[in-house]
DNA sequence: GACCCGGAAGGGAT
DNA sequence: AATCCCTTCCGGGT
């Protein structure tokens, strides 16, 4: 197979992922890189590609730090990721996550990456894993991209590196015909440059493909090398989880430690090599929010493909040229200059909506409602030539640019084939959940039928459904005389209720909510009367009933939390009450326009769309008729 | 031709 | 295995 036409690395000095093969010799490492000390000083078990660990790899990782650079203990739950997700954290996320060594993980996440980046990109492709990947597992995706992370400007190793992160995520594990079928060609021949891939429109690098048997390639190399490198350092310091060295001398040890960790902190400016890129951490750039097309991105794409030789380009590659701003770009064609249009950045539409939370990982942005609201309640506008807010008030707004919003969507998910046709039908999926409706006569106008906070409660509910879904099929396969199995459920039950409560009118009496219990399969007992007003006590309410205490409800639903119907009811009346009180900020989304709920579920036969529209109140139906 | 609609089938993630 | 949330494709209507 022949080999890519891949030019020399553009960095000064010697390639750097060449140990273990004859450049090493050619490039013997005189001058000291931390990355060459780091290596070696790895321990055994971890490959010497970050983005290959597993978790088990990713602790291994950082108690190995811990000690190397005698940084202060991790919070080991907060890591729990596999070696992809790690080296997308930011530094930012690092400093948070264990404060004080932040900016060193990074930066020997860095190293790592670029260098085991470098290899790929200097190794040939082998013919004998043509379709070889990253080992994912399905179930280790990243919790949260954020490209950022690695995103020096100007840089093609990280437009590569970008390439694998996306190459190993959906977009090519789907067969994705429509690709094909939208742009009209073949696939690619591998000898093809980036820049004829992309002339044909086939976003997606057959170079990554080449990487990808690279990877394969490298990671037996690498191992090899590891195991039998050769390396005098190497083999005394192959102890894996035991201390690099055997000297047991303190002071030389913590002064190599210093020295060590001065090397991996930011460089001085005056650092020549593309190192510097990676520690300059440029405050995102606050786009000039010109009127941007997808074209216009594409354009943009093609000068970098152009400038980068024609490789090691992906789509996203512009974005970390977007993201980390032209200060650092070098090169004339997309730098900073004021009048280059730049994209509003989505770049940053990726961090924005992978923000790393612990709390909230995985789900930002991901469904589609999510990225709608936070591209229109973003609070620079950046995407306002994308989407925009027609009436804030009512939830209704306005696609501006349909093509380049559901571009932004592709990406997001990582189906670059996306179009507005596509998108919309997701759209469309959320009419009959109440989350949308289309604004009868005009174009690309919808309105949003719920404020975010009841999205989240939806969202909720759905995991909470699942949840009690696994916990019954638990429940199953262990004992069915099982308590504490019993009381989950009991209260995975009572959760799901207080959820689905959150989601209706303040005005829900008991019946409704009876009735929305039933509709979403909630377990409750069913009495015949209902308490008409819960402004009194629930237990009140409870003897209304003819039940001598409001325990007497539902005990179904009384979990663990010790919630009745009634009570549930009231302090979700309550919390509603407090939060009109709240809300009176113009910035609040539209709070009372909120039908209520039939279904959670977009199944289809759970379609209540003519329900849902009688239910309206007159005040939102005025926008349609 | 663009937009809009909803059915159908299927996939990825959980 | 079941479910959710789309994605993809499509035929039909405006």
């Amino acid at each position: 197979m022949k080999l890519l036409p891949i030019p020399l690395s553009p960095l000064s000095g010697p390639p750097l992922g060449m140990w273990g093969s004859d450049l090493l010799w050619r490039y013997p490492p005189a001058p000291p890189s931390p990355l060459a000390e780091l290596k070696t000083q790895l321990p055994t078990q971890l490959s010497t590609d970050p983005r290959l660990w597993g978790r088990e790899e990713v602790t291994i990782f950082l108690r190995w730090t811990e000690r190397e650079f005698d940084l202060p203990k991790f919070e080991l739950d907060l890591f729990q990721m596999n070696g992809k997700a790690l080296c997308l954290l930011t530094k930012n996320d690092l400093g948070e996550r264990c404060p004080g060594a932040g900016d060193i993980i990074h930066n020997v996440l860095q190293l790592l990456i670029r260098d085991a980046q470098s290899l790929n990109r200097h190794l040939p492709s082998s013919p004998v894993t043509p379709t070889s990947r990253y080992p994912l597992s399905p179930h280790s995706h990243p919790p949260t991209p954020n490209w950022s992370s690695l995103a020096p400007p100007d840089n093609p190793f990280y437009a590569s590196h970008l390439q694998h992160f996306m190459a190993s995520n959906s977009v090519t594990l789907s067969p994705a015909p429509s690709i094909e079928s939208q742009n009209g060609s073949p696939p690619q021949n591998q000898q093809e440059t980036a820049s004829t891939v992309f002339a044909s429109g086939n976003i997606k690098s057959e170079n990554t493909r080449s990487n990808e048997n690279n990877t394969e390639l490298r990671m037996n190399s690498t191992s090899g090398s590891d195991s039998a490198g050769g390396s005098s350092i190497q083999a005394s310091t192959s102890s894996g989880s035991s201390s690099h060295q055997s000297d047991s001398d303190e002071e030389n040890q913590n002064q190599y430690k210093q020295r060590k960790i001065s090397k991996l902190l930011p460089p001085p400016i005056t650092h020549s090599s593309s190192y510097q890129s990676s520690y300059q951490q440029s405050p995102p750039v606050t786009p000039n929010m010109k009127h941007e097309t997808t074209n216009l991105l594409l354009q943009h794409q093609q000068q970098q493909v152009h400038k980068h030789l024609g490789l090691e380009y992906s789509q996203h590659g512009l974005f970390f040229n977007n993201q980390h701003d032209s200060s650092n770009n070098t090169s004339g064609s997309s730098s900073a200059s004021p009048s280059t249009p730049t994209t509003p950045g989505y770049m940053s539409v990726k961090r924005e909506f992978f923000p790393d939370t612990p709390s909230e990982p995985n789900t930002n942005g991901r469904l589609l409602w999510d990225f709608l609201q936070q591209l229109l309640n973003d609070h620079q506008q950046r995407y306002s030539n994308y989407i925009a807010w027609k009436c804030r008030d009512t939830g209704v707004f306005k696609i501006v640019d349909p093509a380049g919003l559901a571009k932004l969507w592709g990406i997001q998910k990582n189906h670059l084939s996306m179009n507005y046709d596509k998108m919309s039908r997701a759209l469309r999926y959320y009419y009959r959940v109440n989350i949308l409706r289309k604004v009868q006569g005009e174009r690309h106008c919808y309105q949003f039928l719920r404020n975010p906070s009841e999205l989240k409660n939806i969202k909720n509910i759905s995991l909470l459904r699942q949840s009690m879904v696994n916990s019954s099929q638990q429940q199953s396969t262990t004992s069915s005389q099982n308590h504490q199995s019993n009381s989950n459920t009991t209260s995975a039950a009572a959760l799901q209720a207080s959820a689905l409560a959150s989601l209706l009118p303040q005005s829900t009496n008991l019946q409704q909510l009876t009735a929305a219990l039933v509709q979403n399969k909630l377990e409750y007992n069913k009495i015949d009367d209902e308490p008409t007003d819960l402004s009194t006590s629930s237990n009140a309410a409870a003897e209304r009933c003819g039940m001598k205490s409001e325990a007497d409800c539902y005990p179904l639903i009384r979990g663990s939390n010790g919630l009745t119907t009634i009570q549930l009811l009231r302090q979700h009346q309550e919390s509603i009450a407090q939060h009109l009180n709240n809300s009176q900020s113009p910035s609040s989304s539209p709070t009372s326009l909120s039908p209520p709920i039939h279904h959670l579920s977009l199944k289809k036969e759970t379609s209540t769309r003519d329900q849902s529209d009688e239910d309206m109140p007159t005040d939102l139906r005025k926008n349609y008729d």
